[in-house]
DNA sequence: TATGAATGAGGTTTCATTCAT
DNA sequence: AATGAATGAAACCTCATTCAT
C-alpha cells in the first residue's frame, strides 16, 4: 500500500486497462462483427469479469466506438508520420509511402479496422463518417500531395489527383480486408511482397508520363 | 373440377417463394450483417409472416446460405457470357468486360454479395470457399486469359498474369463494397462513370507494353 | 363416379377415417406424450394431410380425448364379455379374467391407454374421472364379485373386498404400463407368462383362507 | 475489508440455487410432464428470472435430468439406510421395510419420481436405463434378499426371488403413481394405512410357506 | 372431402446490462 | 476497482390452427 512500485504498476495497470479491453474487443470484432461478439468474450480474452468493461465503457456500442476510435490512432499517426518523410522523387516517395502502410497497418492488429469500417458502417454511420474524414481524407492527400508533385516535375503524366486517388488506394485496402476475411478460410492470395512489388510496378507505369 | 389458372397460379406463388424470400434477405444481410438482421423484418420485408420463412428454409444459417447461393448464379451466368463476348484487341475486351461487368454487378442488389463474403467470411468460411472457388476463381482465369492474349500478342508488357490478376480485379471489388457501405453513410467517392474510365486508363497504361 | 363398389369402398373409408386417425394417434401419444406429439407426425403416420385431422377432430384436445374414448371402448366391452363367463369357482374364474384381460389388453395397442391416463391425468382431469368411473370402476366391481363368491364359498379367507381389489389389480396396471415405458428403453420385466403364472399363485394364495 | 458471514450467505445461495430450482421443476414435471412444463413457470415458482435457470442448467433437457438425477439421491441413500436394519425375521423385515419406504418415499415429493421415468422413459432413454440400474435393480436386491432369507429359514415357501420381485414391488409403486397422478383429480383410492396393511397381509400370505 | 401454404402466439434460449457485494 | 449472480427484452424457432383452393 504505501510501496511506491506497487502503487506505480497498479496506476500503470489502471491506466492501461482500457486498452486491453479494446485490443481484445478488436480482435473479436474484426472476426464476428459487431452483433456477433458477446461481451463475455470479450471480458473472457481480456482476463477481466464481464461487469468490469462496464467500469470502462457504458455500452457496447461504447466499447465499439472505442475500438475503432483507439484502432484508428494509429492510422493517423502514421499518416503524420508519412507526411513528414516527404522529400524525394514522387516515385521514391510512393514507394516508400506504401511499404511503410503495410509495415504499420497491413501487419498488426489495426489492419482489421477497414474491414471493421465497411462491414459495419451501415450499423454505425457516425463512425463511418469520421473514418472518412479523419483516416480516408487524409490519407488521399497525403497521396494527392505526392501525385501533385510528380504531375509539377513532369514524372507523372497530367491527371486529376481527386479522380485517381481513391482508385490508386484501393488495391492496398482490399489487400488488408482480404487478409482478415478469406485469408482466414484458406483462401489464399498472392504472397504480399510480390503484390506490393506489382502493384507498385502497375501504378507507377500508369502514373507516369508518356515521355519518361 | 377445379381451374388450372388459379392452380397454376398458387403454384407459381409457391415456386416463387424462395426467391422472394432470398431477395428481401439478401438487402438486410448486406445492410446489417447476418447477426444483425431478424428473420421477422426479412419476413415483413418479403411480405410474409416469420413462420412462412421456415417453410422454405430450415434455419437462420440455410437462409444466409441460399441467399449467396442464389446470388452467386447471376455471377457465374454472367462470368460465362463474358468468356463468350471475347474476340477483339486485349484492351478493348479488358475495357468490355469491365464495363458489362459494372452494368451487370456493380448495379443491382447481387452487388451486395461480395460485401457479405467479405463481412461474414469468417463466420461462414464454408460460404467462403465456395465463393472463392466458383466465383473468384472463375474471374481470375477470365482475365488471366485476357491477360495471356495481350502479352502474346505484344500489346502488353511481360509479366506473371497469376501475380496481377488480384491486384486488377481488386478496384473493382472494393467499388462495389464502398457501394454497399461508406457510400449508405454519405461519404461518396468519385462518380462511377469517372473512376471506371481511370481504372481503364490507368490499368491498361500499367499492363501496356513499353515498346508502344 | 357411378361404380357402387367405388363409393362403398370410399363409404367405407370415410366412416373408417377416425378410427384410423385415433389409432395414429393413440401410439404416438403414448410414446410421447400429449405435449410432445406433434399433429403433423399423427397425420403422417395416418396418411393424410395435417388438414384433414381438423375435418374430424376439432382440435388437439379433442383429438386426445377421442383416442382415449375410442380405446376404452374395447376396454369397456371386454368387462362386459368377462361378466358374462362368471360360472366356475371364484380360483378358476378370477384365473381366467385376467389371463383373458392380458389377451385383451396386454397384447394389443389399447394396453398403452391407461400408461397414457396416468401419464396426462392431471392435465385432462375429466378424463381422468371418467376412466376412473367407467373403467376402474366397473373392473373393481368385476373382482369385487368374484372375490364375494370366494368368500362365500369359504374358498377365500374373509376380508374386505373393497379394500382388497386395488391391491389385487395394481400388479396388472402395473405391468401393461412398464410395456409402454421401460421395455421400450431395453428395461426388461420378467417374462410375461411367469409373471402372470406367479402372479395368480401369489395372489390366490394371499386370498385363500386358512382352512384350505 | 469482507464480512465473511455475509459472504458465506451470498456463498450459501449459489450453492442452493440448484436444489430450489431443481425442486420447483420437480414439481411440476410430475404434474404436467416434461414437454407441457414451461421453464418460465419452473423460475417463478423458485422465485428467479427466466435467465437464471441457464446459468445452472444448460438446457430444459439438462435440468429435467438433474431433476431425476437429485431426486434419485435420496431414494438411493434411502436403499442403503434399510439394508443395513436387516436384522429380524422375514416377516418382520419385509414389513419394516415397507412401511419405511412409504414413510420416506411415498410422502413427500420424491414421490413423484417414478411417474416421472414411466410418464417420460420413451422420450429419455438414458435416464430410464440410469434409473432402471440404480434405482430399481438395488430395490429388487433388497427385496430378494430379504425373500432369501425367508425361504432359507423355511419362514417363506420355496420360490425363485427373481420372479417375484417386480411383481411384489408393484403394488407400491403404482400406489405412489397414483398418488400423482388420479389422486389429484379426486379419483380416490383406499386410505394408505389400509392399503399398506391389506399389502402386508396378502403378500406375506401369498409367500409364506404351507406348513405354517 | 382433402390439401398444404400460411399464420402468429408462445416456447426455449441468448446476452447486454445492472447491482449488491 | 472488480466481481459475477441476476435480470428481462428480444431473438430464433415450433406447431396448433386456419383457409383458399
Amino acid at each position: 500500500m504505501h510501496c511506491p512500485v506497487k502503487e506505480l504498476r497498479w496506476r500503470r495497470r489502471k491506466d492501461a486497462r482500457p486498452s486491453e479491453l479494446t485490443a481484445a474487443a478488436l480482435d473479436l470484432f474484426v472476426e464476428k462483427g459487431f452483433a456477433a461478439t458477446k461481451l463475455e468474450e470479450v471480458a473472457a480474452r481480456a482476463g477481466v469479469s464481464k461487469g468490469t468493461l462496464y467500469l470502462y465503457f457504458d455500452s457496447k456500442e461504447e466499447l465499439f466506438k472505442a475500438v475503432v476510435r483507439e484502432g484508428l490512432l494509429p492510422l493517423l499517426a502514421e499518416g503524420e508520420a508519412l507526411v513528414d518523410s516527404m522529400p524525394g522523387s514522387a516515385s521514391e516517395l510512393f514507394r516508400a509511402i506504401v511499404l511503410r502502410w503495410w509495415e504499420m497497418v497491413g501487419e498488426g492488429p489495426i489492419g482489421g479496422i477497414p474491414k471493421l469500417i465497411f462491414s459495419e458502417a451501415r450499423n454505425f454511420p457516425e463512425i463511418a463518417r469520421f473514418y472518412a474524414d479523419e483516416v480516408i481524407e487524409r490519407g488521399k492527400r497525403l497521396f494527392v500531395a505526392v501525385f501533385r508533385r510528380g504531375i509539377d516535375s513532369g514524372e507523372f503524366r497530367p491527371f486529376d489527383p481527386q479522380a485517381l486517388v481513391h482508385l490508386v488506394i484501393s488495391p492496398l485496402i482490399m489487400r488488408v480486408i482480404w487478409k482478415h476475411s478469406l485469408d482466414c478460410c484458406g483462401v489464399t492470395n498472392v504472397p504480399v511482397d510480390i503484390y506490393l512489388k506489382e502493384y507498385l510496378e502497375l501504378t507507377l507505369r500508369g502514373l507516369r508520363s508518356d515521355a519518361q
